[in-house]
DNA sequence: GCCGACATTGCGGATTTCCACAATATGCAC
DNA sequence: GTGCATATTGTGGAAATCCGCAATGTCGGC
């Protein structure tokens, strides 16, 4: 499933014309006419950006996002209203919504928002995918070596280790170059490095 | 200087009125009549946060926003308008503005946000606390002993760098240990730690 | 019961780091 | 010129790490 702009609207003449216009702007896109029939389709790795219109029958547009972000949804969404509403607009922003519009609004500006928004969506899954990888390669690691590598980062010697781990010198550098080997360093600088800040 | 609730508005009786609510709540507060009085009086080690009107005469709360951002200003911006503009308050929002509130507002409401804020300013403050201080230390360093460090960082080893630095291997080894002293670490991975992420 | 994954340990040597003691050279400031 | 900060190098030994080779023991799955 490929990037794509998600359009949700009760309105079929908005779907299909926001459809419509982004299509011919090159933005793959995808409509659904209720909050409740995109969150039955929704799953986490659903890549792109979610239009959202505030107002519609059962769902409104923002009990969805509160939905989704509990769910655990990074989508960038764009909520669509058609009648202006301060606190809304901040709520919605304060939550973490990417853009609040205003319809009728300048079609040419709108795409250039969702554009925006499918480029952070990108980027934030470039950026996710090297912490999972990292998190996977842990993952790997024996409850053993998991434990040496705590020690390790905690800055200890290797007899001091062995030490509260009640266990020979010789073993923690065996565990030691082993969960090296399988994160793929070479040095304890670099094992530090690379899991500075993902915990 | 000790954290505060910086009012920034034309209107008399407004100041008046939210600085003795303010007052009342228990949170210090210092008013201005204008952005332009404000802005001469700013500087960067100003804490706490900025109660900001909208429509003002000669600069307006969104013009000096957008010049204390320049400025490098991280003072939580609470926006006062008297007339709901979503578009503006959305513009606000993604800029960076802590909160957008339209007058005539719940008293008891705007104090939270305005507590909220100076507490979101603090947080930032101890958090930066700690990486001025390992930049203090940084700048002590002398110039071979912060190339140094970034060799050992870079997880190279002591004949590596010398190697590299064109200086025999003991003299890496004595800003090693002069750097370390400097940065009050006892080993490479406790540097790397205290440097993760901070450049 | 056999096999593979995991944990454990020892030996011995190569390599690296850590450090005290000692010394030379340069550049800048007073 | 004197003094201080910085940079540089050497000797030599203690401590720690790195690593190949070899071996034992446990546990769970087939």
């Amino acid at each position: 499933m490929s990037a794509r702009a998600y359009l949700v609207d009760d309105d079929e003449a908005i779907r299909d014309s926001l459809g419509w216009l982004l299509e011919s702007r090159g933005v793959a896109c995808e409509s659904y006419p209720s909050a409740e029939d995109f969150l039955a389709a929704w799953e986490p790795s659903l890549a792109g950006c979610l239009l959202l219109d505030i107002r519609m029958d059962g769902m409104s547009g923002p009990e969805l996002f509160d939905i989704l972000c509990e769910r655990g949804s990074r989508l960038p969404v764009i909520f669509l209203t058609g009648h202006g509403d301060v606190p809304m607009a901040v709520s919605a922003l304060k939550k973490g919504a990417f853009d609040f519009v205003e319809k009728p609004c300048n079609d040419n500006e709108l795409v250039n928002r969702v554009i925006e928004a499918l480029k952070l969506d990108e980027n934030r899954r470039a950026a996710a995918s090297g912490t999972d990888s990292v998190n996977a390669r842990v993952s790997r690691l024996t409850t053993r070596e998991q434990q040496v590598m705590e020690l390790i980062l905690a800055g200890k010697l290797n007899k001091v280790i062995a030490d509260e781990l009640q266990i020979s010198m010789r073993t923690v550098e065996v565990h030691r170059a082993n969960l090296f080997e399988k994160m793929g360093v070479r040095t304890a600088v670099e094992l530090a490095q690379l899991l500075a800040g993902k915990r």
